[in-house]
DNA sequence: TATGAATGAGTGTTCATTCAT
DNA sequence: TATGAATGAACACTCATTCAT
């Protein structure tokens, strides 16, 4: 019944080109018409591949959706990760965390669309699917506010578990803003200044 | 054509029944299944209407889901604006409108569910469906945030219609967390007292 | 079951006032529309009256259509019979016959387009509905033709019974010609005459 | 958008196979039911294939009508092109197009019921429809009155666009009388002499 | 008689998924 | 692996008809 072949990451590099042919297809797809107005037909072609050959890859339709978000959240998570060991102290990495977040879905809209419109969505979502790279990237936010707080720069009363949800909450809702308006009246700059300066003078000691 | 009789608010007591009767089942089922899940019929039914009768009072699925919305959170709305009238320092009311928020939804969590899950989801909300109400909603908090401007409480580099989304972003995702998390490890009391203090620091001049 | 009051001709006045209102606007909008596409509410609003209201004069939907059939074609027997006794050669009646079935519906585009086109219709009409002014409307022409044969105008071989469909055929397809033909290359007379000519030749000893 | 794939003629036979077995069952159902209560379900079934097959096929319901009228239609013209090539003279001609039009529906009841029922029947057909065979039909029959002007057997005052109309209407209407009648009281013989010497005495010179 | 709100049966069409090749 | 023709379950919406007033 599940003949979907590649569930983990690493795969022969020809496997690997049609699933990555598959997930860019689905990406652009889905930010144009939305998930549940999207047809497996129309990522089929955009990918170049036959129907059928999506199904060697995914186990259905909505495992494209989950594969989109886990595989380029996964990325957003390693790159933060990587970065945030370069610096060395909370009130840049805060920062860092909000301008990686707004630049990199400022600059592949399509993502940013997808993610935005279809996160939240269908009972697949919040309902059976727990996920598992979300939960990763909400808790690189919890560390560096329990950093802060160690190192004395952020309150003593902060509840990290409430805070990383308020920020993300904040930072999704100003993505959206920004991908969604045609024109929008603020920059991405402006954006990550004012959010910075919220944040961190409401987090600080 | 377009046959749907209630586009207003005020009507006989006879449509406004149905019409409210229809809206509350609607709630229940979409909070069950999500919208592209719950059926006409099972909304028919669980209002005690033949199928049609639905289409005497919505369009189609679709505007029922709007309407929910327009109308729940034009109370909300409401009701903001009501009791910010008795307040006169924009902390207060901005602690009442975080609290407000969290609060309305948490004793309702039905309606909460459908506007946590289906607000932002399909095509038909962000691209076509105008949120009137929801803008007006911001605007509220835009407005605090203002007010708070000139009485000198509140930074004066402040951009209020970032600021807003932000907050509102914030509250949004706290209100999902204590909706969909089966057992919250937060109290709401604690999600208000944390979200005031940050923001109320973060905006303080 | 059956509500329908009105099954014979001689009404009350009243009575007769609207039934002959829901006619007229059923052939109106059957005209506009086509018989499946008209709806019951559309001829309710172009008559003045409730669409309850056509339920106490007709039985239902096809009642309607057949009784514009029955009623128009027995007012065109009424007329053909009462003519056709004043002249007194089956040349100068059939000529007649040709004449009066094309102008009168030349002049009455809307019959004659529910007519054309749907008297051939639905399984109402060519399985269930016994078409009783119709069978009565070609008679009038086989007797014609009988009495030619008689008077030793017309062939002796003639079988009236074919002849009488034949004819009914051409001027049946003529009349659509005029009427569904935005503009008729050929004149109502010039038909009148082109059909005349042929069938009395065509019919002659 | 539309996912028809047999619009020629000329396809690979597994195609074409399936496309005419649709078909056959169409116009059996069709004849059967009329259009109107024709289920897509059961023409699938007649026809051996699943409902969604059809829509591989054919654009809609409506299409299947249509592209049965158009498809016999050519096929009888085609039949009348070929043979009318081998006879030399229009009294012979006109014969064989009466005696060809009726026999061959006689010999396709269920053809016959599909097209005399319903080809002047919806707004489909006569207002969007463009019956394009059914123009190269009649055009058939006023060549061949036009060949007899030519050659002096037919009248010089005829109007050809006014006769085949004339002829087609009487043709029909035998045919619906052959094909619609329980026990008809006229052979088919008769029919076709009936019909050739009354047009061919009214048309000749 | 007249109304018109309410009913609910009925169906064309889509599209994710399968599977023979 | 790859294909794409075939499948068939699933559902929003319409509208003729009823009936309480």
């Amino acid at each position: 019944m599940n003949t979907a072949k590649n569930n983990g990451q690493a795969k022969g590099r020809n496997n690997n080109d049609k699933h990555e042919k598959i997930m860019r297809a689905a990406i652009k797809v889905f930010a144009k018409n939305g998930f549940h107005n999207s047809k497996i037909s129309q990522i089929a072609k955009e990918a170049g591949v036959a129907d059928g050959t999506i199904y060697l890859y995914f186990k259905n339709k909505d495992d494209i959706l989950i594969k989109v978000f886990e595989e380029r959240l996964g990325e957003i998570n390693a790159m933060l990760n990587d970065q945030l060991n370069r610096l060395d102290n909370p009130v840049d990495e805060l920062r860092f965390c909000i301008r990686g977040y707004l630049e990199l879905f400022a600059n592949n809209r399509a993502l940013a669309e997808v993610i935005a419109v279809e996160l939240r969505q269908s009972h697949k979502f919040m309902r059976e699917y727990v996920p598992a790279k979300f939960a990763e990237y909400l808790n690189i936010i919890s560390r560096v506010i329990r950093e802060g707080k160690d190192k004395g720069v952020f309150r003593d009363n902060l509840l990290p578990g409430v805070i990383k949800r308020a920020l993300f909450g904040a930072l999704d809702e100003l993505m959206v803003y920004l991908v969604m308006t045609t024109a929008p009246k603020y920059a991405i700059d402006t954006l990550v200044d004012q959010c910075s300066e919220l944040f961190l003078r409401g987090l600080s000691a």
